[in-house]
DNA sequence: TCCGTATTGAACT
DNA sequence: AGTTCAATACGGA
């Protein structure tokens, strides 16, 4: 018996994502990508009222992002992951927006100041972009580091929140 | 167990 | 200013 997902797109000036909501909260985020809408444009599913509350946040949420924006609001997340990647995932998201850090300084707020590299693995394995902002990572040199979207993603969304590399 | 990784800092040209 | 390299934690196969 599998849990319902629901996979809903997300309009922004910036193109049309795509959410995936669980039972639980918003499970995944993905980037527009130039050739979509074929797969599961169209899911015969009827949607909960709660769900489409969460997709309205969410949506909200991250047009105020994209904008540069702190959201008002946050849809509960629902991330699988291990306890490690949860946690580098909850210190991404204190980053203001406008603000960096480095692999290294995220290393040391979980408390595994030696555990840089494994603090990139998670950050790729971040299943909700932008809203738990990976793009605001930088490594220590001030350079741009790498970003699972792609870096033209990267810099895109460091350039809305007024960071310059 | 082995391998790759979105790192880092030091030691070298 | 660029290159090499070891240390290092984690996750997937």
């Amino acid at each position: 018996m599998k849990t319902p997902v629901y996979e809903m797109p997300l309009v922004t000036s910036a193109g049309k994502f795509t959410a995936r909501f669980s039972e639980r909260g918003l499970a995944e985020i993905n980037f527009p990508s130039a050739r979509r809408h074929a797969a599961g444009a169209s899911e015969f599913k009827i949607i909960p009222s709660g769900i489409r509350q969460w997709h309205r946040t969410t949506e909200m949420a991250l047009k105020s992002i994209l904008a540069g924006r702190e959201p008002k609001k946050f849809p509960p997340l629902d991330l699988a992951g291990t306890e490690f990647q949860k946690k580098v995932w909850r210190a991404l998201r204190k980053i203001g927006p406008g603000r960096t850090k480095s692999y290294g300084e995220i290393a040391r707020a979980i408390g595994k100041p030696k555990a840089v590299r494994a603090v990139g693995g998670a950050c790729g394995a971040n299943p909700v972009p932008v809203l738990v902002p990976c793009h605001r990572v930088l490594a220590a040199n001030g350079k741009i580091g790498g970003f699972s979207g792609g870096l033209d993603w990267k810099r895109d969304l460091l350039a809305r929140e007024g960071i310059k590399i």
